[in-house]
DNA sequence: ATGGTAGACAATCTA
């Protein structure tokens, strides 16, 4: 089974694109972040004429994310619990979803960017980090065995090695010791990286700018993972990171992960 | 020259 992770920038934009790549890279679960749209604008019907079934949620422009899955949609989960708000009202945002695919409970997660080092933001990052690795330890407490894959937009390198030049990112977020402190503690929790050791760095990224030419500069950022619990890490046989998919014009800033699992 | 690019949406906001 084919699971993989990608940031969209917009699905209405890239649909076909995304379709394109569940069929080439034979994809039976795929997590989207920044779709960027409501849940009556999102394109369904491109995915359910290649076999696949969509759970997504947006509210509007900003966020917004789906599971597209040709294994199954079960107990669909619109955020994880004591997930933090933002805004005026404070409300949750569409930055994470629940659902199980073929026995695999999958979450795509757009984490919130953090802004600046001095911006509330980041503060609101920080926790909605520490929100779900309370949720993730009770998951994982509740059953041990639990086949859980946290895949996403983690917008953070948790790294020297995640970041093209870590002179650059100095006092900028996405590198501080306390984004990298929250990374870690999830995996602490019992999730761990799993497409690290198959996409070795340095130099290998997931993320570029559209601007100042970073990606034929090479001028990127590891920050899109899947982190699995240990009983989906123990299945993963193979990942890799679909750069390609980055190329050319009406690419995302990001490039799709995927993650081979042998079968159970 | 407060730049550069992209997307949503329609004056800015987000990344």
């Amino acid at each position: 089974m084919h699971l993989a992770t990608f940031n969209c920038n917009s699905i209405r934009t890239r649909v076909d694109r995304v379709v394109a790549l569940l069929e080439r890279h034979d994809v039976d679960v795929l997590a989207l972040q920044e779709t960027k749209c409501t849940d009556e604008q999102f394109p369904a019907l491109p995915f359910e004429l290649a076999g696949y079934e969509v759970a997504h949620v947006g509210h509007n422009q900003w966020n917004g994310v789906a599971v597209v899955s040709r294994v199954g949609i079960e107990d669909v989960q619109v955020g994880f619990p004591g997930q933090p708000g933002w805004g005026d009202p404070v409300a949750a945002e569409a930055r994470a979803l629940g659902a199980t695919c073929g026995g695999v409970r999958v979450w795509s997660l757009y984490v919130p960017n953090g802004r600046s080092l001095a911006d509330p933001h980041l503060l609101y990052k920080l926790d909605w980090l520490a929100a779900l690795r309370e949720a993730g330890a009770r998951w994982l407490t509740e059953d041990p065995d639990a086949q859980i894959a946290l895949m996403g937009d983690w917008n953070i390198a948790p790294t020297d090695e995640d970041v093209w030049s870590v002179d650059y990112y100095r006092g900028r977020t996405h590198t501080s010791p306390e984004e990298r402190a929250a990374f870690a503690a999830v995996v602490d929790a019992g999730f761990e990286d799993v497409t690290r050791s198959h996409t070795p760095g340095p130099g290998t990224f997931t993320y570029w700018d559209y601007t100042q030419l970073a990606f034929p500069k090479r001028r990127g950022m590891r920050i899109d993972f899947c982190l699995g619990s240990p009983a989906l890490a123990a299945r993963v046989g193979d990942a890799f990171i679909d750069r390609e998919e980055r190329k050319g014009k009406g690419a995302s800033d990001h490039a799709p992960v995927v993650v081979a699992l042998t079968d159970t």
